[in-house]
DNA sequence: CGAATTCTTGTCCAATTGGTCAAGAACATG
DNA sequence: CATGTTCTTGACCAATTGGACAAGAATTCG
């Protein structure tokens, strides 16, 4: 009776009213914080596109860092999944292309997470640098072994196995967080499937030719 | 003896205080916007930066809006003349080679003003908007050219241009707006010259091989 | 030197900011 | 439907914001 018995618990221990609203708070969130960094970010404008009053706003997020910190810890699962997923025991070109694929559609369908996470690093990453620090880092690092083994096996040319990350990350995210760039350089008023998947050919492809061996 | 006559100017009708004054603001706000972006940067923080006071400073800027103005501007031709550069006359490989090496030198030497122009892509580019569909978007297509023909000519493999120049720009940048990421994944509290060496071969390394044809 | 110009800043202001609070409205459940 | 809980907001507050202003301090140059 402490703690079990609330009301409209979902076993999550969450109100109806809270999951709705706490997604629609945590979605206006991502685009504000996206567009203006965690300063230029106001609660009242996030409230506003929440369709909700500001002190409402702050009766489900304590204040914007609380807020803040939420849209981010949101967003790092789904951002290092496709990492994660890169299978020592495949193979490399598999591996590679399928890793690529999965960061271009994160790039399409979610460019606000990514520009927040942009927008976190260009600030010096106060609030993720544990993070980087520690888990991303141990990521990396086993990612980095699997991609030895690959060049020692002869499946991979010898490259610096952080910079083919860094590479893919930079290449994939550049699409989400230069978006309006390349939409104006490119001529097109908005990207379509079918542009993302030029994208992914094109990037794949010099990509993979640049890291597999050449004979054949 | 109406607008001649001036005191200290220097040619460019510049007070010697005016010139140091401007530089130390510039500076000052380029650092500012990079980390926090236009809405978060502070007119006060730039100021303390610049070692002088608010008032002062809007002496020599108007506003914020037209601080932020000159910062970008200031930024963009040394942004792009490493692009311009590219010449179809010239060795692919060279010319490629050496346009990755200086746009990865920039972000060696100034990764502020890569940052600036990272947060104002990431806003929308509110500000730059008839830049990039401007003068950019005109100079890649005559870049695009230049690579099409180069392709005519079997001395690249058939990779959609713009998508290479996208890669370029995406790969060699992210050393600069994604520094902290890179250092705290990559170990280092720094990065030295030679670890821009040891970027330089890895990317150049990939997208070269990438993009020559295989034959040889 | 002395007058015109340029530079500098303390003080001030209205607007916006993140956040609080109290009180009422909507809701779930016995 | 009554009661305790959750939800919602108008009104408010202190701090910060971008910027204006006037008056004094430096600088320049005849």
């Amino acid at each position: 009776m402490a703690t079990v018995g609330r009301q409209g618990k979902a076993a999550n221990g969450k109100t109806r009213i809270q999951t709705i609203n706490e997604a629609r708070i945590l979605d206006a969130a991502k685009r504000v914080f996206a567009e203006h960094g965690f300063r230029g970010a106001t609660v009242d404008e996030i409230a506003q596109r929440a369709e909700m009053s500001k002190p409402n706003l702050l009766y489900y997020f304590k204040n914007k860092k609380a807020l803040y910190r939420a849209v981010l810890e949101r967003t790092l699962d789904s951002w290092l999944e496709p990492l994660r997923a890169l299978d020592a025991a495949g193979d490399p070109e598999t591996e590679l292309r399928r890793y690529i694929a999965r960061k271009i559609e994160a790039s399409r369908q979610d460019p606000e997470a990514s520009r927040v996470f942009a927008s976190e690093m260009l600030r010096g990453a106060p609030v993720l640098m544990d993070h980087l620090r520690g888990d991303l880092r141990h990521l990396v690092e086993r990612k980095v072994a699997v991609i030895e083994q690959w060049i020692a096996e002869d499946r991979l040319a010898p490259i610096d196995p952080i910079h083919l990350i860094f590479m893919i990350w930079a290449t994939t995210q550049h699409y989400a967080d230069f978006a309006v760039q390349v939409r104006a350089v490119w001529g097109r008023k908005t990207l379509h499937k079918k542009d993302f998947e030029r994208i992914d050919d094109a990037v794949s492809g010099v990509i993979l030719r640049g890291v597999l061996p050449r004979g054949e």
